[in-house]
DNA sequence: TGTACATCAGTGAACGCGCGTTCACTGATGTAC
DNA sequence: TGTACATCAGTGAACGCGCGTTCACTGATGTAC
């Protein structure tokens, strides 16, 4: 069993571990643009290019960190998804777990702005691909952010909920409306009352559930 | 009569629009983060300190520069929505002149994503206020994108396209859903092939145009 | 019409910021014998 | 069990990048008389 090292040994230890959190606490604060080799060392206490025997370059602990932010979000919908109670079939359970899809999404972005910034910087990283490319940013159950309101979607349609042949692009349409209105309450109309914000959102899902009917 | 300055002369004679139109063009390849005093300063031909005598700061350049970004997407909008005959009066009309109106926004984010991020990057700047603040943002009606975004609105109310009580947050709706259509569609999706992502688009304009009747 | 002078609009050098990245190095660790 | 040595994981100095911003300056312009 190894020691855990003491502050101020020259072997650090888990060093790739830290520096991976330090840089996460960094997009945390100030998104994708805020992670900084030389201030996550300086954090974790370490010179500022120990980072280098642990990542080729910059960009790849942005794609961890980048990753970490995907597997969060899908996390923070998986557990809204899941509070509505799994084992209701109905239709209007369907309907509410699609509702739970997206304000999950708005949640996560309004509560933590840098992780959500930092979660769609990477050119690299589609959400849409089901497969390897998205593997790390995937919750519990495996899938990604956008797996999960396709799903979402999949079983509304199977309630009854989304009227032939307006399920195509259903995904597309549904990511579109939380992504946008994720980002405009928190740039341009950050200045909004959260009332009326709330509202806002109800409407617009709303809105997005009738047009599928 | 002013002559106009030869190439070389101490005294430039227009050196703010010269360096207004540079710092739009930086905008214009890549975005906010592109413009810079230097180098707007190195492109015109004067040295990187000169704007000082006509910006307090490079937020100021910046902020001109934004609003003027706003204004090519306002006159983008009117463009489109005056492309449906403003002598037809009908309920179809009034439909196609919203679509035009999303289409619009979407298709200047996609042609011109560095303007766009720039318009949107001001925090001062909220394309919600009718009145003084987006002044300057402002097509040749006088009205900035979202208030074009809520005539026609309106004018689709009028023609009996919205369901009663179906009015109130649409123009935040509708203005999320293409934003964050453009926002994917620039950065994680922007491998689409343009013949899906129009038939995407098309289809989300549907269904919401469907969730508001 | 000519001249003195204030003012305006540029210049060049300099400072400071934080970053990414490379280099030769050295202390610590673990493994082969 | 002990020792030699390769390897690994850090260090410190340095380079180069581009930026914003300030300073004392100077060439050009226009205005009062």
């Amino acid at each position: 069993m190894m020691a855990v090292k003491e502050k101020g040994a020259y072997h650090h230890g888990n060093l790739r571990a830290a520096l991976l959190e330090a840089a996460f606490e960094l997009a945390r604060e100030g998104g994708p643009d805020a992670v900084a080799l030389r201030e996550a060392s300086r954090r974790v206490g370490v010179s500022h290019n120990a980072g280098y025997r642990h990542f080729p370059d910059r960009d790849a602990l942005l794609a961890e960190v980048g990753i970490e932010c995907m597997r969060r979000l899908a996390l923070l919908m998986e557990e809204l998804i899941a509070s509505v109670d799994p084992a209701e079939g109905t239709l209007a359970a369907a309907r509410m777990r699609l509702r739970m899809t997206g304000v999950a999404y708005i949640r996560f972005a309004l509560e933590e702005p840098g992780l959500f910034r930092t979660a769609f910087c990477l050119s690299g990283l589609h959400p849409a691909d089901t497969g390897s490319l998205g593997a790390g940013g995937v919750g519990d159950s495996g899938l990604g952010p956008f797996q999960l309101l396709q799903r979402s979607l999949d079983e509304l349609l199977d309630a009854g909920g989304i009227a032939p042949g307006r399920r195509p692009y259903a995904d597309y349409a549904a990511w579109a409306m939380v992504h946008g209105f994720s980002m405009l309450m928190l740039e341009p109309l950050r200045e909004m009352p959260v009332a009326e914000r709330d509202a806002a959102m109800v409407r617009m899902l709303e809105v997005f559930e009738l047009g599928l009917a």
